[in-house]
DNA sequence: TCTGCTTCGTAGGCAAGGCATACAATAGGA
DNA sequence: TCCTATTGTATGCCTTGCCTACGAAGCAGA
């Protein structure tokens, strides 16, 4: 398990083949690890989404609750939460940062006087349009490197990761 | 350790009225998106990888550096921040929390007077072998979805996203 | 009806990451 | 030697994630 700690950054390891010559992207059994290259994907996919947003100023989290909000009005924070698999509080701050930029309000629910029932206001819903247009740019760049059978491939994969 | 957010599997009726036709998992056209299904993939593991290493008091980073670590004796940050993708300020902090914890130790380079050689303390050590263990664990449950070949295939997409 | 439990939103706090800027020390080339 | 690039460092801001606690509202049973 634990390997040769005297080993050079030119080591390979026994682990990738490919690293005995090719010194510059060897980093060793971690390669292996099917957790680290979704961290690794995710990251790359993050950084790529923040750049194609930073004029829009929004986050994918923001984005996907305007989203969601837009398909479900009258959707409850609660529910927001599960269905993106947030916390509590964390929806709370997020929906506080959209509502500070007017992109969506908050209604006392009429059946149950817990829930909040969140509706996009007209500025939120000129933004989900020009975000859509936005993410449309990123899917491509992602998908650029995929065929359309790996793409469908990948999702099914990765959804049975987070179901 | 209990969490409200998966609280009930049933959404409650009267939520959203696209509730009613599709209930459980509807989120429209989002599903779609690959992007999406990347973050909620690796907020997934995230979780889990967070739940696993909870008695350890590691992150998934300090864990990444630990081993690179180990793996490549005397490495400097920069070099570091490359493989993981990560900025040199945050690659600062990351080093900053491990140091503290004794898990390594910065030492001036030799060769190159601005690099800072990291090696790894016999605390540290310990701890990767640890960290090891629970990588596996891990790793076990998040590829017991899938067969050996889905796993190779899906590190080899995912791959070609952050390569 | 009253009582106790649950759900939902809310507030405050804390840690970790990501990123930008600025600065000092060192290397290396012109 | 001088100029520039590299490296580490220090600061600060923002977003996310999670925890605890609390009040308001719904709900179910005594």
């Amino acid at each position: 398990m634990i390997k040769d700690r005297f080993a050079d950054a030119i080591t390979p390891a026994g682990s990738s083949p490919a690293a005995a010559g090719a010194e510059e992207a060897d980093i060793g059994a971690i390669n292996d690890i099917l957790g680290f290259h979704i961290r690794l994907a995710h990251g790359a996919c993050l950084r790529h989404f923040t750049e194609t947003f930073a004029d829009l100023d929004l986050t994918q989290k923001q984005v996907s609750v305007l989203w969601l909000v837009d398909d479900h009005p009258g959707i409850a924070q609660t529910d927001l939460a599960q269905r993106l698999r947030m916390d509590r509080a964390t929806t709370m701050a997020i929906i506080n940062r959209l509502q500070a930029k007017h992109f969506l309000r908050r209604d006392r629910s009429e059946k149950d006087g817990r829930k909040q029932a969140l509706h996009l206001q007209p500025e939120g819903i000129a933004m989900l349009a020009r975000a859509k247009q936005a993410i449309a740019e990123h899917e491509a760049w992602v998908k650029s490197r995929f065929t359309d059978k790996e793409v469908r491939q990948l999702i099914e994969l990765l959804s049975r990761i987070h179901e």
